[in-house]
DNA sequence: CCTCTCATTCTGGTATGGTAGAATACCACC
DNA sequence: GGTGGTATTCTACCATACCAGAATGAGAGG
């Protein structure tokens, strides 16, 4: 979405920052709650306080951390809202998805999203803690296969931010065959061109996020704000 | 979505920067290809490059300007696909808002969507230049009434992406009547809670914007990149 | 007249110092 | 011992100076 003119990207310390930042704060090696002073950050990376500030910015742009002037700038914590709203998002967007590959559904997007799901079944019997990353490329995949690019993007935005709750809903392979078996529910009624039946799936499907949300949600109240 | 936390906020230098130069390229007073240089405009302000730098980066978090380091900072055009983004989440969360809408539609909803549709027929007579925010407002009421307030920030969200293309279709109000046609059309169904009938009216209402984007694209072609 | 080279100038990125405001800790006073 | 005021210490914000890379222009060489 971003600096798709230029594909020289100066590799910039602030940019450093942002991404190590990134990571720690989605990898929750930063819980929320942490006090990010420009100075530690600063001298943390052993570099100015100028592109630190730079990279705090940025990540309050994205709502990862709350920049009170004069006060402190800290970690936030998952809201139930903003996840909600994320969710609603994503939500809509699947279902537009969803509709449009119907109406441009082919024998060829059958066989090329069978692929994939080939690949989800190995790897849950392989490596189920890569299952997650295959089940976004396999929502992916129906964009691009649908014609809409434009979704993936959408999608892919959603997901960032909620990028933290995902890290402490692993350990779940038990959903994981859930989630395959909508899949596959999905890549049969796409097959059948069944609007109506890929859009309850659907539902259905991005639905079982909220339970594991709620969870969450319980079990690290202290997380949330 | 922001600062909900804390409500005093401190109005800082790189705010007043950022709203100002924001304002002047929604308006189109800063037009696409400007150099925005960070010490003219500091010199412009009569502040430092620092809260500049500052403002910059957020437009560029928007995307209305692209920062090339070494090079120069200038404010983008527009960008088809970037409007095509926009137009799509859009038409998604509206679907989706019209069928939360038709199953929890009752006569209270009709009534207080009848008296918003009373406001833009008056409107339309008497100040027809205002009649895009009254639209904005229809749209953002039913969000309301279908109990998805989440969804009315996205819309809100999706209209800024695309503010600048606003500026420049104003003087159209033989298309006001033809979407407050649609307005009333689109209230029927939902009083009578048909859920086909109302994605179907809504789909060719936001369609209706295609063609004006069409039109200024061929008539400033010059605005795009 | 064209072309290549190099110096000048402009750009955004970084480092550093200083400032005002908010929080905190401390101490006198009741 | 409890309370109120004050001084210290933090914070992010702003200004200034300097840097390296990129664009631009002029001048030398063909």
């Amino acid at each position: 979405m971003q600096e798709s003119t230029e594909l020289f990207e100066r590799r910039t310390t602030a940019d450093v920052v942002f991404e190590q930042l990134y990571g720690e704060i989605a990898s929750l090696e930063l819980l929320p709650g942490t006090k990010l002073s420009e100075a530690d950050v600063a001298r943390r990376f052993g570099v100015s306080r100028q592109p630190v500030r730079e990279a705090l910015s940025r990540l309050g742009n994205l709502e990862l951390v709350l920049v009170r002037p004069q006060r402190a700038t800290i970690v936030r914590g998952f809201s139930l809202q903003r996840v909600a709203y994320a969710r609603f998002v994503r939500l809509a967007i699947e279902l537009e998805v969803i509709t449009q590959a119907c109406a441009v559904w082919d024998a060829s997007c059958t066989s090329a999203l069978q692929r994939n799901l080939d690949l989800q079944h190995k790897i849950l019997e392989t490596e189920p803690e890569q299952f997650h990353s295959l089940d976004l490329r396999f929502h992916l995949l129906i964009c691009e296969l649908a014609g809409c690019p434009l979704a993936a993007e959408a999608i892919t935005e959603c997901r960032q931010k909620i990028d933290r709750l995902c890290t402490l809903s692993l350990a779940r392979q038990s959903e994981a065959a859930t989630l395959l078996a909508d899949h596959e529910k999905l890549a049969k009624a796409l097959q059948a061109k069944s609007v109506d039946r890929a859009l309850a799936i659907t539902r259905q499907h991005l639905s079982r996020l909220d339970s594991t949300i709620k969870e969450i949600h319980s079990e690290h109240s202290e997380y949330f704000e």
